[in-house]
DNA sequence: AATCCACAGGAAGATTAGGATA
DNA sequence: TATCCTAATCTTCCTGTGGATT
């Protein structure tokens, strides 16, 4: 008897968990079929000989940008044209200086390159094998790929995914790769720019602004129903039949049309709900398991979120959940003070001006932990006052990991500060 | 209407951290 | 490894402000 034959060895619920990773790519897009009929128009051009145009595609997350350009340039790859098409897809959300991202994709070039003529004739070529990651000045690594792009006529089609994320805005290499195709005569190269953010091309320099934002595809976010029939179309790859209760699909894509129209929420939360149904050892997916999921997702996103913030941002927090502890609201000078003696009683601690403390509050509000107002109390003053906080339970994961600071009581009341 | 509290929130200079360079 | 550079963060200083009180 070993340890693992008490593990059962088949899910009750899942058949294949895969189909639910954001990283898989469907066969049949719902929901998209306009803004994929769009782009295949685009990107149709340049197998006919024509002069390429880039795209940009811009949409929050979750609403199926990635998706659809892999599914386009996987498409692509198979359509049966004169020249051969070659689809790269590049997230810069690592690989976000442009040599990296020129030498990514030069290395992909040449690799396929290599793949197509032989090792043999590849050493013909004088092409070299392979670029280094650091040391090369742009200009070689552009004549490289100019070199490697002509060895053999074809259209590449470059996604580059969370393209704002690339250092100065990425406008350089944009401007550089469009600007490729006057230097190739045996080949063309079209861009897919994809980004989250709407304002990304207002950012932009005119001369890219104009080469790349000729065309602009926009994705929605999904609403409810349309989410719950990207769920179904997945859940009946993925789960086994009659493993889902009624209305769980719906739960979840309700739960993700709140946050604005998610559909990696949507099957994060379903995907969830399964493992949730699984530990308890239940045959089927219940309500129950969702809203479970649903408060798991938030706790784990939560600590994601508390594990970047700054020390003394924490503290802040800190301050804030200890005094919030009867429930009354605070003013941003209660907020301080106490912040202010935590770090008296803890002498590797010095305090941050209040201005800082004051942006540590905006930016708290910004992530959805807390809900500031400004108020004004007359002869009172006017102040920032703390509502809310978003997630009770975070008191628990902050005290926990901010256990090594001692706390001073909470005496500041309302009496206290008539007295002083 | 004038006053005044307790800050808001912008601007700009100072500090710091992290990464590039020699 | 020391030094330099740059971008991000923080501080200092400032003027502005909603509304109960005078």
């Amino acid at each position: 008897m070993s340890l693992f034959d008490s593990f059962p060895r088949e899910s009750q619920i899942f058949t294949c968990k895969e189909y639910l990773r954001h990283s898989y790519t469907p066969d049949k897009l719902l929901h998209r079929e306009e803004q994929i009929q769009q782009l295949a128009k685009i990107l149709a051009a340049p197998l006919r000989g024509e002069a390429p145009s880039n795209v940009l595609i811009y949409g929050k997350t979750g609403t199926g940008k990635t998706a659809v350009a892999r599914f386009l340039l996987r498409e692509l790859e198979l359509a049966r044209t004169p020249l051969r098409v070659v689809g790269i897809y590049l997230n810069c959300e690592n690989t976000n200086t442009q040599y990296r991202i020129l030498a990514k994709l030069t290395t992909f070039l040449l690799e396929d390159l290599k793949q197509r003529i032989g090792p043999f004739e590849f050493q013909t070529t004088g092409l070299p094998e392979r670029v280094p990651n650091t040391g090369w000045p742009t200009d070689q690594l552009l004549d490289t790929m100019v070199a490697t792009l002509e060895y053999e006529g074809k259209v590449v089609i470059v996604a580059l995914d969370e393209i704002d994320r690339v250092a100065g805005g990425g406008e350089d290499i944009l401007y550089k790769l469009s600007r490729l195709n006057s230097d190739l005569s045996r080949s063309r190269i079209s861009l897919i720019g994809i980004s989250n953010s709407a304002n990304f091309l207002e950012l932009l320099d005119p001369r890219v602004k104009s080469s790349l934002g000729e065309i602009q595809v926009v994705f929605p976010p999904y609403n409810a129903t349309q989410l719950k029939d990207i769920l179904e179309e997945r859940a009946r790859m993925s789960f086994r039949e009659g493993a889902l209760e009624e209305g769980v699909t719906a739960l979840c894509a309700a739960l993700a049309a709140q946050e604005h129209g998610d559909a990696r929420r949507a099957l994060d939360l379903l995907r969830t709900a399964g493992e949730v149904a699984e530990e308890k050892g239940c045959t089927r997916v219940e309500i129950s398991h969702v809203r479970e999921a649903s408060h798991r997702l938030q706790r784990s996103a939560m600590e994601e979120v508390l594990q970047t913030l700054p020390l003394h941002q924490k503290l802040v927090l800190l301050g804030i959940v200890t005094l919030k502890q009867n429930g009354c609201r605070l003013s941003f000078g209660e907020i301080y003070r106490y912040y202010q003696r935590i770090c008296e009683r803890n002498p590797e601690l010095s305090a941050v001006s209040p201005r800082t403390v004051k942006n540590y509050l905006d930016e708290l509000d910004m992530l959805g932990i807390i809900t500031t107002t400004v108020v004004s109390k007359g002869r009172g003053g006017r102040t920032t006052e703390v509502r809310d906080l978003t997630y009770p339970e975070m008191r628990e994961l902050l005290s926990e990991e901010m256990s090594r600071f001692e706390l001073p009581p909470v005496v500041e009341s309302k009496l206290c500060r008539f007295l002083a």
